[in-house]
DNA sequence: GTTGATTCCGTAGCTGACTACGGGAGTAAC
DNA sequence: GTTACTCCCGTAGTCAGCTACGGAATCAAC
């Protein structure tokens, strides 16, 4: 109780949110938050309900949910869905962890790189660019198939 | 000594290096890799170096380098820049771990949330939802800045 | 010497998550 | 009551790194 039901105009719940204005109209245009009611010849008007859930989105986003993925977890809001909602988590934690090993080898190799870099003193070639072209680096690039990293 | 020379088109260059024809089209747009002179009437053919030049692109793209970084660094492959070539090397070093770091963090958030989401047994509210809504994560997101994890 | 795949070339489309533009309507400050 | 911001709304552009399309020319197989 005692919720202080301010209402806002888009432009105060962006900045609430930490977000553009554009950026609202565009999850009202996914889907991902309503556009309330807009009186005649007047404006919309947002309450703190519409806040959090721009909050529970950037939260999600932070944890890697990709927004149609935040669209099916908006559908468990009323909370009574936990087995969808962790498997959900469960899949999200497993690619993490997968992006997580596979940057722990590049980073291996890129260590390698430059420590090898740093250490040439007399030889014609950097070991960087000579192992670049001349594909020394292994590590596992087996799961990312192909280029790496991103997505 | 002794490189077989052999002359490849386009698609068959593009077999052996595991990419499509228009990829190397599209690098070779990007300046990336050269077009070789098209003889009257004919069809361009590709030899060893070119191959060489995709396999350096694929690599540096797996270590995390954006196509124009791969320019850049196409530019100190005769091996004598190999202070230059280190410093990208670090820099890429820096931003891999950076990512890993912030996965980390996000790894232990959702880590939480799952196991909360396992551990609840009379409560109404899914944990993980309500932690979404109210705002519970926080493990230093600091440095990402917003939206995470992706870049 | 005909069929069927490849090459060539320019241009256009895709994904995901925004971000910008333009022009009219509404609102707030002074 | 005028100025200056903000809202509304639809459409279009951005970024990276491809991927696809279409129609002619060329090559390889039989
Ligand atoms: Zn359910
Ligand atoms: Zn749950
Ligand atoms: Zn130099
Ligand atoms: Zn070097």
């Amino acid at each position: 109780m005692s919720k202080k039901q301010r209402s806002m105009t888009i432009g105060t719940l962006a900045k609430a949110a930490g977000m553009g204005v554009e950026t609202i109209r565009y999850y009202q245009r996914r889907g991902l938050v309503a556009e309330p009611e807009k009186p005649y010849g007047s404006i919309r008007h947002y309450d703190d309900q519409a806040l959090g859930r721009l909050h529970f989105i950037r939260t999600a986003q932070w944890l890697g949910f990709s927004l149609d993925e935040i669209a099916e977890l908006l559908t468990l809001q009323d909370g009574t869905h936990c087995n969808e909602a962790r498997v959900l988590g469960e899949q999200k934690l497993t690619s993490v962890r997968q992006k997580i090993r596979s940057l722990q080898g590049i980073e291996k190799a890129l260590d390698g790189l430059v420590q090898a870099c740093s250490a040439q003193r007399m030889n014609v070639e950097c070991p960087l660019i000579a192992s670049l072209q001349h594909g020394v680096v292994q590590y596992s690039e087996t799961e990312t198939s192909g280029r790496s990293n991103r997505g």
